[in-house]
RNA sequence: GUGAUUGUAGCUCAGUUGGUUAGAGCGCUAGAUUGUGAUUCUAGAGGUCGCGGGUUCGAGCCCCGUCCUUCACCCCA
């Protein structure tokens, strides 16, 4: 058959046997977050255009290239949310969360989206779950995120992460820095292409993690920000590798780790993984100091974290991690004669008000073989046999599709073994 | 946005130097089996070979364009 539509590039449809895994994750995630501290919380999937601009950077990719903005019938430009952290800080002074005992921790799952060219792990729609601490300058809630993380992949069964920490210190240290890293970069100049050049200028850091293998040696011996941070700064970095340790969490220092959104301050990180390829990042995230003053709040520290649901799901297949919550029906009805169609159809709804899963072949197909063997093709653990003979006596047939083992009970029985389970 | 790559049945793929009616396995449907799933056997359905144009007596195959897939860059989850 020719089809005329198909899902837009970068997008996937979410089918049930994806879901399966989707619903076991995402259980222990909300559980997680809930033993955490973290209440939940969603926002549109669009704002005003605005929003991003102001918070992720005019020069960043996320706006300069990956916006999906459009124009509503008012004239209002509108973008699809590219990133969670800056509708939730939205919200938090939009509803005054401020008045709440502080910090407030957020969690939230909702999908995001990027005008970029798909690839490995890469989608144009993708969800993402994270968690933003606002109000706490306290280094206690940079350990307790990332601690929260590392629990989570821990829960799914993950081996081999590696978490990637940095600080990029506070907008002096950062000033300071720049300064520096040009001064040491313009000596190199000869090794840059016209890319890296413009690079230069707009966003020296993001040098930093390059990928060209000619300049990896030039960035290996640039001046590193971890030796540029102010007192504070510094005794923030070190508290948390403190208590990282004390946690036994494990990380690597990675003094060229910079993230791609411009309101971050002090830590950064990065969860990542060896079996991804070139999108290697589970997840990502750090302290963004600053971003709620720029919103036009108090000034007001938050921490957080962000990742993709899709990258994960993906990231547990290459690390062979299998993880699901059937959703297959328990009880299949067969109606083995036309005359125990009514009862048939009796004992579903009965199943069902006891909310027993159960289903019947809508076609009351006659032969007993072919209900049966559509039993087993939806996973069905039981089937329910109905026909003349159990009319007569009052019972019904209850087979265990697994043993294969069958006997002759009452429904009430029936009903009652089901949901002792 | 840049570079490369892919497209034949629901799925995985074969298809000769361009040649007549495009195949296989799996899956699906039906029957063998009128109250029991597997296996087996038999039969069947399912393709304008991504789309558009070109070359040719003739195109799944060659050429151009386009879309999609995949991978990488940029960047990111």
């Amino acid at each position: 058959m020719k089809l005329k539509y198909h899902v837009p590039r970068g997008t996937i449809d979410y089918l049930p046997a994806y879901f399966e895994k989707w619903k076991a994750i995402e259980k222990i995630w909300r559980k997680l977050t809930h033993v955490y501290g973290f209440k939940e919380i969603q926002t549109p999937m669009f704002e005003h255009t605005e929003l991003f601009i102001r918070s992720a950077g005019e020069t960043s990719d996320i706006v300069s290239k990956e916006l999906y903005t459009f124009e509503d019938r008012g004239g209002r430009s509108l973008s699809l949310r590219p990133e969670g952290t800056s509708p939730v800080v939205r919200a938090y002074l939009e509803n005054s969360m401020n008045n709440l005992p502080q910090p407030v921790k957020l969690f939230y799952l909702m999908p995001m989206f990027r005008y970029e060219r798909p690839q490995a792990g890469r989608l144009r729609q993708h969800t993402q779950y994270g968690v933003e601490t606002i109000g706490s300058a306290s280094c206690f809630t940079d350990a307790e995120v990332i601690h929260l993380a590392m629990s989570f992949y821990k829960e799914l069964g993950f081996d081999g992460l590696k978490i990637q920490l940095n600080s990029l210190g506070d907008k002096e240290t950062r000033e300071k820095y720049k300064i520096n890293l040009i001064n040491y970069f313009n000596k190199y100049l000869g090794d840059f292409d016209e890319e890296y050049k413009l690079k230069l200028q707009k966003n020296p850091l993001r040098i930093l993690d390059t990928k060209e293998e000619n300049l990896k040696p030039i960035v290996e011996n640039a001046p590193k920000i971890t030796d540029f941070l102010s007192v504070r700064s510094r005794n923030h970095f070190e508290t948390l590798q403190n208590y990282l340790n004390d946690y036994q969490i494990e990380f690597s220092l990675n003094t060229r780790l910079v993230r791609g959104l411009d309101y971050y301050n002090d830590t950064v990180f990065e969860v990542t993984s060896n079996k991804l390829g070139a999108q290697d990042a589970i997840a990502g995230g750090g302290r963004y100091d600053g971003l709620i003053e720029q919103f036009g709040g108090k000034s007001t520290p938050a921490f957080g974290f962000g990742a993709g649901m899709e990258r994960l799901i993906f990231a547990m297949e290459k690390h062979s991690l299998n993880i699901q919550e059937s959703s297959n029906v328990e009880v299949y009805l067969v109606a083995a004669e036309s005359v125990a169609k009514q009862r048939t159809m009796d004992v579903l709804f009965e199943l069902r008000k006891e909310r027993i899963s159960s289903d019947l072949d809508p076609f009351f197909e006659d032969k007993v073989g072919k209900q049966l063997s559509k039993a087993a093709k939806l996973g069905a653990k039981f089937a329910i046999i109905i026909g003349s003979e159990e009319l007569l006596n009052d019972t019904l047939t209850l087979k265990n599709l697994e043993s294969e083992t069958q006997e002759k009970i009452s429904l009430p029985e029936i009903i009652a073994r089901l949901k002792r389970k």
